[in-house]
DNA sequence: AATGAATGAGGATTCATTCAT
DNA sequence: GATGAATGAATCCTCATTCAT
């Protein structure tokens, strides 16, 4: 009698995830400005569905960075974890996820710019030797755009070499999660 | 009325630049996906006029991008340029025109690769310290990337940061034309 | 818990109770067609109740509108009743219920004429000098046509008006009930 | 050289009428909410030319009720012209025109005031026994009220005996135009 | 050539209604 | 019985593009 009554929730709870999952994938594919219909297709679930959701285009893509952010939360979290491990992690994201472009981009909107803060704090806990945190976060922005080219294996090469020109060392670029 | 064979030519001369001018000003505030309709509005032609000109979107940017790479070409071509001073343009170009990031974005499409290549080859040309051709264009992406903020000012800021962290001068930022 | 066969039952009875109440708010402020769900939000169930208690949106008008309904009945089966008392109530609902001034456009539908028939049982009973009961219903109808206005206080302005324009004395303007 | 250069006017002036035309009858036929798209068919036109012409609904509905705004004027204005002969014509638009009922609704809207307005004012100039223009506008409004029914043939029934207990006299009951 | 009206497909968004829990 | 999530049809509106003049 007092539960709140919600028992469909773990229905919703998939269907948000198969959302954001779709999301990634069609924004990556198809940019910033892909038709919602095409996330809902992917998703697999009705137009009202993704509107119940996310009622607009910015909180989608919000979620979507979200799960980036929280990965390189997440790296950054380890007891052993390095400065160049987390941007190996950032790296693999800059170079698989065009949408994490967009974190740049849309981070002078209001939403995301606590994204963005998010990244900066997971970074400002790291030993690092020459520059400070706004400098890597400058930095970031900078390899990202850097980074452009047909293939995710080009994309990485663009990416390295960049890193280089700073003189920033990072470590493996994996998922990381 | 009064030459032979071409009555109106200055007309339609005239006409072509006004409409990239006006699609400078337009994409530069819409941003690149800007009705098409707003271009011929705000150059006060018909959009008939604008088609004839401008078969479509890719065709306007080019066209707003190839002033951008005349400019660099006549500054680099001056017999006492050099590198510092056409970066400075560049940088003012990154600066004041946000179609301008467009053009390392749009790279990858064919037709304005030809244009890349058009800087490419201004900036082969002078002399320089550390850096190849190729290095240079990518820093040139990079700064790109590290460029934002709301007003010109702050992103001058931003740019000058950023070509500092790849240790390389630049000239006065000025239009250069 | 405590009765033997129907153990809720007393909360169908208030679920409906508030849904009129909701459904009578709701369409006051945003009109007829109002949508549902912001009935069902507004009495705080959920929208399977809603339409669990009314298939369809006339089901639902038609309740509020018998609520009007049963109030007039009330004040005509007083004893001292007179016409002008009851005019002054039916007059009270045009001025504060938008939705009442629906009875008349709703009266062509089926299902509401019955109501419509009903007010006029009501008035039937009464003594009146000048005009036959069809006469009356017609008044009814007039004067809703031209009560409008911003705030209650205009309307019933109006309204006095046009019932003075017909010859007919009206009572307090009240609820009635 | 220096014409306004607007050949195909022609084709506009037409599809503007069409657009009346059609949405007159729709409106009528489904409600002033009838898709817009309805109208578009109807008048044989594309989506596009009907926001083109009427950027909104109420545009449109105004257009409409401009028309028969207009009907009443030049009925008014005949050298001859009574005030029975203009109620006649007002009470064939609110037997024909469900939409005409709205100019007493969207009268509380801005723009169509003043259209009201000009109603007040074309009966305003003609001669009249009991009644002041105001008065008159308010019985409008009633009749209005009172009129409805399945047919034609019973709305004007109606409206004639809503006039007759205003003692009101009216002309012959036609579209005046 | 230039104009700007017309077209209509495409995409955003809202709700009425159903249904799993 | 109640809940509120899911569905998808329906409608709104915008633009890229064509075309009559």
């Amino acid at each position: 009698m007092t539960s709140p009554a919600n028992p469909t929730r773990s229905d919703a709870v998939r269907n948000r995830d198969l959302l954001v999952t779709a999301a990634r994938e069609v924004l990556a594919e198809q940019g910033l400005d892909a038709p919602m219909s095409a996330v809902a297709k992917r998703a697999g679930v009705g137009q009202g569905t993704l509107y119940r959701h996310f009622p607009d285009r910015l909180t989608l893509a919000t979620a979507v960075l979200e799960e980036n952010v929280r990965d390189i939360e997440q790296v950054a979290a380890r007891p052993d974890a390095t400065l160049a491990d987390v941007l190996g992690v950032v790296t693999w994201q800059m170079i698989h996820s065009t949408a994490f472009v967009g974190i740049i981009r849309l981070s002078d909107e209001e939403s995301s710019r606590f994204l963005a803060d998010r990244v900066r704090t997971a970074i400002d806990g790291l030993p690092r030797e020459t520059y400070d945190t706004d400098d890597l976060m400058l930095a970031v922005a900078m390899v990202s755009g850097g980074v452009h080219g047909p293939t995710p294996e080009t994309r990485e090469t663009a990416a390295r070499r960049a890193w280089g020109m700073l003189g920033i060392e990072i470590g493996p670029v994996t998922p990381g999660v």
